[in-house]
DNA sequence: AAATCTGATTGCATTTCGCAATCGGTTGCA
DNA sequence: TGCAACCGATTGCGAAATGCAATCAGATTT
């Protein structure tokens, strides 16, 4: 499968890679959930992916050169899927994005937060990010001093949120 | 038609406003290309649309509050479109993805350099350009010292390649 | 040996898409 | 006045994509 090439614009040309509703759920989920097998991205994802959806796609992004996929070690039948360097790059684009639907659509408080920290953090916040990706998915050695990891940070806060929401709607505790 | 808002998280809603292969697309062309009328859309997009695939994403984008209609004074049948804050908003999302684009897909030259000139700008000339957008398709003053304006650099840029290239097709001029 | 989990695949009904033809009304020009 | 061209759509239709549930064979756990 490659691209229809409509046109030679990069607008149009990224479109014809994730212009759809859910290879970029699919790379969201792998990127800021740190999913890697199909059943997690199958049950992890919230807007419930049908599976030969989610099959149609990882084998799509994969012959775009998204992502890559290695059979598990430690688990005969299990298969890993990685990010490649054009996915990862797409951190800066998925920020943007969850910045403008932030401002604009009705967006729930406890799934924004990250969007909110990540517009925050900006771009350096971004490269660390995209640095630890490159570790876990590519291998190659973390140059920045680190402390938590990005998406550990997200997620923390994230559950707080979801914690503080959880108290205050039976504030008797 | 509204969201089908399979999820309050914001990459999702903004993927339920424009994860399809056309809605940029339009918007595209009413941003850089300065189009306004369901002629200049249907004829100018290099891509080819339908005119009811147009006709249904006008409506759709309308119904999200991306874009407004309204009577051609001049004209007592044509409509001209405008877009909102909303839909200006989104400059960066696509100075972004044709960055993007233009490192990791088959771009043509000649409709890249828009988005390299874009790039090179950064957050500065996309503020410039969304300040141009506001005036024209909002009324507001022009604040930022002017100059040719975003949309003209980019145009002549993009003129300049194309003037080139038909120069070294046929070299004994 | 049975139950569960793995990454998918299949069948089927519904929806969306892409394309061409066409519509009623407006405009510009002879 | 006549008439072609243009205006923003709408309609019909075949093809493709989507959503959903059921199922698969192999590997693993119990």
């Amino acid at each position: 499968m490659s691209l229809d090439r409509r046109s030679g614009c990069p607008i149009n040309l990224s479109l014809e890679v994730f212009g759809d509703r859910w290879s970029l759920i699919i790379l969201r989920d792998m990127i800021f959930g740190g999913r890697r097998h199909f059943r997690e991205l199958l049950n992890g994802s919230m807007e419930g992916i049908a599976s030969n959806i989610l099959a149609d796609r990882l084998k799509r992004l994969m012959e775009l050169g998204m992502l890559t996929k290695a059979d598990d070690p430690s688990h005969k039948q299990k298969a890993i899927y990685s990010l490649t360097e054009m996915a990862i790059t797409l951190v800066p684009i998925l920020a943007h994005l969850g910045a403008w639907g932030r401002v604009w659509l009705p967006t729930s408080e406890e799934l924004s937060i990250r969007a909110e920290l990540l517009e925050k953090g900006g771009p350096p916040l971004w490269e660390k990010f995209m640095d630890e990706l490159r570790h876990e998915h590519l291998g190659t050695p973390l140059d920045t001093a680190s402390g938590p990891s990005v998406r550990d940070t997200l997620q923390a806060a994230y559950e707080a949120v979801v914690a503080r929401k959880a108290l205050s709607a039976s504030p008797a505790a």
